[in-house]
DNA sequence: TCGTACACGC
DNA sequence: GACGTACGTGTACGAG
């Protein structure tokens, strides 16, 4: 088997991995991007290439023999950045760690020491391939040598052999050097030839191969201009190639043979990798994290007797199960940690009236994790869960809703002295998760305890700091009550109305996939996009609109450009949409029917999204469709539970928009509002600058586009994509809104600019969104947060205000004599059932409570309809 | 088991 | 001048 050499350029590869990834740093403030790119990429290279041979090289010092020839060689250099200096010594430690040898040269770059070893292996009749950043070493490119470039990030690499640099750039190896002679490289300071690029470059070499032949046969060089030019830089073209020539040479005593893989010293890479905080890569190559403290050390008792030592007035309080849905999930333990000390409670002992009087105390004040998870999973036992008082979870997201992660063991790394382990240490996931025995499960919940009841004052004070503590205590504590309460109670629902839907939309899904074989010639998978791209593609030769990663694109908006070149088209678009019901929505839903209750307890995840919106899962009852007719009927078979009751449905108007108005104080915006315009009509007035009675179908939809746009903070981009007009207008439709709206303009500016003197942005109610990227050097990254800090205060706040709606409307129901019940909760929506004879009132109370729940300075606008299914309030 | 493509809601 | 562009959830496919 012949050897295979790789070389790793590590200066350039570590400024790769610095300029794509963020800056990333770990617990002790140390900058690691750049140490965990090289490193991910080491990884990919030993997993992927499989080297027998392995070495790094560095540039050395700041001048080189290169200096010799032209002093002002790298002269425009930048210095490199401290963030990235500081690194450098650390993927040394790293390399060390990996048993990977690495190398720098006195006098000589990187490349230097690069060709001279792919040189000395190629005259072995070894395989090469390098792997830089840098387009100049291309010129090693050979029979034996392979040059693997950074696309994007660091690990997605092009790799050039002959044929392939050939095809890209239709040079040989050797003429690289000729290229750069002629046009010169800015970033190492080489001037080439001035006025000419990559296109003049390549077009001479094509004719006269190389800088020496061209300056021979300048009589055919075409263009007065050009000629001139060359003529009067042949000095500094020829002093450019040499410049550029990599060293072959270079006194190297390494021999190739020196550098065989080794296996890495797995305990020094563990450590360093714990050091670095690197958790994921921890994982990878099958290390454990770091225990910061031994874990034998907390003492927990397993009480005879709960006695009110054990059950105090303000205690920390644990109650577990393993399945991620809580909902009739099998209770495995409990613990209570207080001034006393920490307790394991069996459970069994939850059935004892003492703990459940304790429990269902609401002046015994209860610390928890996820308070909603405890009170449902209890209730579902018949065990009242009152006092939650303070959930550590909630906080921790409250602080940070971007964190990088809510579990209980990382915000006990992040923020207490106590280690907790992750779940799935301890319980083993998938298959293999079990209940541990006595011993460990007791320990594990009684750190949890531990760690609740020294987090609690933390994260209190953190929140009061952030004045975070009334949007805690005052909104999100009973909010999570009253979603437990309505997850308990569920959504009945009309099986035999769904079994009748999928019975009618499998038969005309067979229909027309027998039609689709049919049209095609032949049978395959419709859902399959690989299958489908190869029918439409190739076998019917329809042009492939757009691309994805492993293919052709066959999204909707791709096959609807198609729709008239084949009849084929509309049928696949309609099987998608009716498949799409039946798996999801007729399959799904049905599947997620609980066997006890009959009903649908989905769950609201309280502590996810990035704006303070809830999110719904398993199943998510947050997009049962509703825009076309089609999928609407599936809410046919969201009823209420009793015969005489009726579903009732209240939805803000345009409270996004509202809201915005009220924070940018935009006069034109206000006033739309207190008039109570069609705000899509009027947008398009203004930006059309029409009178309401000129305004089309064409103009209100693009009205409607726009405002949609400002509201979830898309781009140009984004708002060309859905008006199908060129990013060009889509940016003339933006700056024509903002020049109506001047004040929405202003706030947009002045928010940018806040976000990035304090690093986050803020809701109606200081819930926070941090945006680090708001200065980051990438356009991207940077343009991404931009439009998130205008984004979030306007959804954030809509979050916020139908949050408390939800409180208000609860309170509200609790002191009226109606027996309504709160069933869902859509973002803008609120879905209740009540008996048919209590509807008009319950109408008119919860649209007054929504409209008054906040005060703003214009006002608030709610619809609510009700009728015998989900389907007819509307 | 996981990543990708697609489609649904707001 | 290119970059690759609201969020969140679920299903199906196909590679490992």
């Amino acid at each position: 088997m012949t050897n295979k050499l790789v070389l790793v350029d590590g200066n350039s590869i570590a400024y790769r991995a610095f300029f794509a990834l963020p800056l990333l740093n770990n617990d002790k403030g140390v900058y690691t991007n750049a140490v965990y790119g090289f490193t991910t990429m080491l990884l990919k290279v030993l997993e992927e290439e499989k080297p027998t041979h392995l070495m790094v090289a560095f540039d050395a010092g700041k001048t080189t023999f290169r200096h010799d020839t032209f002093k002002e060689y790298k002269g425009t250099r930048q210095k490199t950045p401290p963030e990235l200096a500081e690194q450098l010594p650390i993927m040394r430690d790293l390399l060390n760690a990996f048993r990977i040898p690495y190398e720098e040269v006195e006098n000589y770059e990187a490349d230097d020491i690069i060709g001279t070893l792919a040189v000395k292996a190629a005259g072995k009749g070894w395989e090469t391939k390098i792997f830089t950043g840098d387009k100049d070493l291309l010129q090693l490119v050979g029979e034996h040598v392979q040059v693997a470039l950074t696309r994007k990030g660091i690990t997605n690499v092009d790799t050039y052999d002959l044929e392939a640099l050939d095809e890209k750039y239709g040079l040989a190896p050797e003429q690289i050097i000729d290229m750069k002679g002629l046009m010169g490289d800015s970033s190492d300071n080489i001037p080439g030839v001035p006025g000419v690029g990559e296109k003049t470059a390549l077009k001479l070499l094509a004719a006269h191969k190389t800088v020496e032949g061209v300056y021979e046969n300048l009589d055919q060089v075409s263009g007065k201009k050009m000629k001139e030019k060359l003529e009067a830089n042949e000095e500094q073209a020829l002093m450019s190639k040499k410049l550029a020539t990599i060293l072959t040479e270079a006194p190297i005593e390494t021999n190739v043979e020196d550098l065989p893989v080794q296996e890495a010293d797995q305990s020094a890479l563990a450590a360093l990798f714990n050091e670095l905080g690197f958790q994921s890569l921890l994982n990878r190559i099958g290390a454990e994290a770091e225990t910061k403290e031994d874990l034998k050390d907390l003492e927990v008792i397993i009480p005879e007797e709960l006695t009110d030592e054990v059950l105090t007035e303000e205690c920390a309080l644990v109650v577990e199960s393993l399945e991620d849905n809580y909902h009739h999930a099998a209770i495995i333990g409990a613990a209570a940690a207080n001034k006393n000390g920490v307790y394991y409670l069996k459970p069994e002992m939850l059935q004892d009236p003492v703990f459940q009087e304790w429990a269902a105390d609401p002046e015994k004040k209860k610390w928890v994790f996820n308070a909603k998870r405890a009170v449902v999973s209890l209730g579902w036992e018949e065990i009242k869960l009152d006092g939650a008082g303070f959930d550590v979870q909630m906080a921790s997201y409250l602080l940070d809703p971007g964190a990088s992660s809510h579990d209980m063991a990382d915000i006990a790394e992040r923020k207490s002295g106590l280690q907790v382990q992750h779940d799935e240490v301890v319980y083993g996931k998938g298959k293999k998760q079990q209940v541990p025995e006595e011993e460990k499960l007791s320990q594990h919940l009684g750190r949890k305890a531990a760690a609740l009841l020294e987090l609690k004052p933390a994260l209190e004070n953190e929140l009061s700091e952030n004045e975070q503590l009334e949007l805690l205590i005052e909104l999100e504590m009973p909010l999570s009550v009253i979603l437990g309460r309505m997850e308990q109670h569920g959504v009945a629902i009309d099986k035999g109305e769904l079994e009748d839907l999928g019975k009618s939309l499998t038969e005309r899904l067979d229909a027309i996939e027998a039609k689709i074989h049919d049209l095609a010639g032949t049978t395959f998978n419709i859902n399959s996009p690989k299958q489908l791209g190869e029918i439409l593609f190739e076998k019917l030769q329809l042009p492939p609109i757009k691309k994805t990663k492993t293919g052709y694109s066959t999204s909707a908006d791709v096959l609807e450009k198609l729709q008239d070149s084949h009849e084929i088209i509309p049928e696949i678009l309609l099987y998608r949409q009716l498949g799409k019901l039946n798996s999801t929505y007729i399959e799904g839903l049905l599947k997620a029917v609980n066997d006890k209750t009959g009903r649908i307890h989905t769950i609201f995840n309280q502590a996810l999204t990035q704006t303070g919106r809830l999110s719904s899962t398993e199943p998510n009852l947050q997009n049962i469709p509703i825009r076309l007719e089609e999928g609407r009927k599936i809410r046919h078979a969201f009823v209420p539970t009793r015969e005489e009751s009726v579903i009732l449905a209240a939805d803000y108007s345009q409270i996004e928009l509202r809201v915005l108005a009220h924070i940018s104080q935009d006069k034109n915006l206000l006033h739309a509002f207190q008039e109570d315009m069609d705000i899509h009509t009027k947008t398009a007035m203004d930006v059309f600058g029409v009178s309401a009675d000129e305004v089309d179908g064409g103009m209100r939809r693009t009205a409607k586009a726009v405002n949609f746009g400002i509201v979830y903070g898309i781009s140009d981009y984004g708002l060309s994509q859905s008006l199908g007009v060129t990013r060009k207008e889509a940016q003339s439709f933006i700056d024509k809104y903002f020049e109506s709206y001047p004040g929405v303009k202003d706030y947009m500016d002045t928010i940018v600019e806040q976000a990035r003197e304090s690093g986050y942005v803020t809701t109606m109610m200081n819930r926070r969104r941090y945006l680090p990227e708001i200065t980051s050097r990438n356009f991207n990254q940077r343009s991404f947060a931009e439009r998130t800090a205008m984004n979030t205060p306007i959804q954030g706040s809509a979050a916020d205000i139908i949050k408390k709606a939800m409180v208000d409307v609860d309170a509200a129901l609790e002191e009226s004599r109606l027996e309504a019940v709160m069933l869902l909760q859509v973002h803008d929506e609120l879905i209740f059932e009540v008996s048919e004879s209590q509807a008009d009132e319950l109408s008119e109370l919860v649209s007054r409570v929504m409209e008054s729940c906040v005060e703003l300075d214009v006002p608030l606008k709610v619809d609510a309809d009700y009728g015998k299914t989900w389907y007819d309030a509307k």
